[in-house]
DNA sequence: TTGATTCCCATAAAATACCGTGATATACCA
DNA sequence: TGGTATATCACGGTATTTTATGGGAATCAA
């Protein structure tokens, strides 16, 4: 049993024709452990996917569950993003789960898929738009702290 | 055996003459897996019909008997509405369930309705009227969004 | 009877589980 | 250390199951 939860390191896989992707195995490796299934949801900011554990979206749920915002107006609004978004994709024998026809367009993938781990959740990116925004992640990281060293090749 | 129930994803569905509409399958395993019956009432705040666990309205109910003082009257008010208009709602064994006039009327479905997950509850619209509405959210939230950012970014 | 509600069966489509294979990575041994 | 055996993984194809949805018979009420 591990102890830590982090969706790490960035994986390209190929998806099929069914829109089929496997999850990278040390993604799985996780998601096993606790759950068996995985959230998947368009990201709000970005041309992507994401992904989590259902646990994330249930400690949401749980705030919202409260009297208080049983009828709170502006929480409203933001569950029925969220949650009318999302959805529990499942990974059969081989590991692999199958995105939507929604969740693919909306990151624009066709055939390929690059994994980005980010802690307690991931990202799942069209390649080039993947590359365009490392890149601008980078100089904005470097822009904001520029005492902070490029670490680029180190950090890969 | 599941530990998090979450009503999520956004499902079109089709109401046959009779009435008849298939709850999503996702639900009904939430639904199965607790009660065998899920609880229907209008919406207090828009065209919709809204569904969720008896829990829910039970922990609401024990809420509001415990902690009278603390909740406004309108909010009171707001419950009884709630509860005089709920009621339970049983599917059959291909999993779908009968609305009433009253319900279909007030979100003004006819033939085909939309499920939007809410987390521990969930929403039955009008397909058009769930597009001006999503519409609408969409709008608000990226308005209101430097302040909701914390919320949201966790939720994600 | 008429109208409505529940139960049961049929079917097409979609989701999911299962199998095989080649490639890659990992473990093992001399 | 080098080389081989073993296990894991990604990925294509196929089989099986589940789901949505229509229609009909049985049940019940007015």
């Amino acid at each position: 049993m591990r102890k830590t939860f982090l969706f790490m390191d960035t994986v390209i896989n190929k998806v099929d024709t069914k829109g089929r992707v496997s999850l990278p195995s040390d993604y799985r490796a996780i998601v096993k452990s606790k759950e068996s299934e995985i959230i998947c949801y368009r990201s709000l900011t970005a041309p992507c996917i994401e992904g989590c554990l259902e646990e994330l979206l249930d400690k949401l749920a749980s705030e919202m569950e409260d009297a208080l915002d049983f009828f709170s107006e502006t929480q409203d609004d933001l569950t029925n993003l969220v949650f009318g978004d999302a959805k529990r994709y499942s990974f059969d024998s081989t590991g692999r789960i199958m995105l939507s026809e929604k969740l693919l367009k909306h990151a624009q993938i066709t055939d390929t898929a690059v994994f980005v781990g980010k802690g307690r959740k991931f990202q799942i990116w069209n390649p080039e738009n993947w590359k365009k925004e490392e890149a601008r992640i980078r100089a904005e990281v470097l822009k904001k702290r520029p005492s902070i060293r490029p670490v680029t090749e180190e950090a890969r």
